[in-house]
DNA sequence: GATACGTGGAA
DNA sequence: TTTCCAAGTAT
């Protein structure tokens, strides 16, 4: 199948409508896009934006981070959600400064050997970052090739090897094209063809989709799973940390007892946060965020 | 491959 | 009010 079309129209549309985002001017170099991925990562735009700037003003460089404590990349996360991403983008930007001369590495592999960065967001660095080629696959991208190539709704769960092989029929030869590429899919699916209410009418190529062609037929399988929060360890560990940075000293451990009331939740969470390196235990039923 | 991992806004 | 889901990664 030739997909050349659905890019050309697919550019020709992210030309004048994608989003005027930070992370995408010329300015902003791959540190500032790498911090982006990092916090974008199962979190919408909409909340990245303020971190965002913080972030890169307060760190400018790999090694700004690498220089700081742990704790505060961790306090400086705030409410963005998965702090083991900021403790990562820590280890990361140490990486960085150690063992890359304080420079984000431009090549793929180099990239996917770096804390917290998986196989999407090496791509996306070395795509955004470096103009390079590559399968840039996140869940928009993955949802929009569903649509136009396959006819269904909605992708499999976890990225298959097909979807890969599909996304490479897409990929433009030309570098600097791919490039542009990854970024006007991702946008589109971020606009356009989204996960619920896709705006077909205003899809540079629905007269190309084979799902809008054949009446957008409703999902089939079973529902995913869903994520439930309320009562969690996930929020319990999220309250504890809460306390945690809203403090320039330890907390003692009462203190902990009044974000969550469940003895045996809340010091299984105390514990794996301790265990994950977001919390440090510090003199005798003290608490604090990590140096 | 399934599961754990935060948070908040929109439907 | 409940459910869905948002530029994933690590185990």
């Amino acid at each position: 199948m030739d997909y050349a079309p659905v890019v050309s129209r697919t550019l020709r549309w992210y030309a004048h409508a994608a989003r005027d985002l930070p992370w995408r001017r010329p300015d902003a170099g791959p540190w500032a896009i790498m911090v982006s991925e990092f916090m974008l990562q199962q979190t919408p735009v909409a909340r990245v934006l303020q971190p965002w700037q913080d972030w890169v003003q307060r760190w400018p460089t790999p090694a700004a981070l690498a220089d700081a404590p742990s704790g505060e990349a961790v306090r400086a996360w705030g409410r963005l959600g998965y702090p083991r991403r900021a403790l990562r983008l820590h280890q990361a930007a140490t990486a960085i400064r150690d063992d890359h001369d304080g420079q984000v590495p431009d090549d793929y592999q180099a990239l996917l050997a770096l804390p917290g960065v998986g196989s999407y967001t090496a791509a996306a660095i070395a795509s955004f970052a470096f103009g390079r080629r590559h399968v840039v696959l996140d869940t928009n991208v993955r949802r929009v090739q569903a649509r136009i190539a396959t006819g269904i709704e909605f992708p499999a769960t976890a990225p298959t090897a097909a979807e890969r092989l599909l996304a490479e029929q897409f990929l433009p030869t030309e570098p600097a094209r791919a490039a542009r590429w990854a970024v006007a899919s991702m946008e589109l699916g971020a606009l356009i063809c989204t996960a619920r209410g896709p705006q077909c009418d205003q899809c540079p190529v629905r007269t190309d989709c084979a799902w809008h062609r054949a009446g957008r037929p409703a999902h089939e399988g079973p529902a995913r799973v869903g994520q439930r929060y309320q009562g969690t360890d996930r929020q319990c560990r999220g309250a504890l940390l809460a306390v945690l940075r809203s403090s320039d000293d330890a907390v003692p451990a009462e203190e902990l007892d009044t974000a969550w009331p469940d003895r045996a939740q809340r010091e299984r969470a105390l514990a794996s946060l301790i265990t994950d390196r977001l919390v440090v235990a510090v003199g005798p039923d003290r608490y604090a965020l990590p140096d």
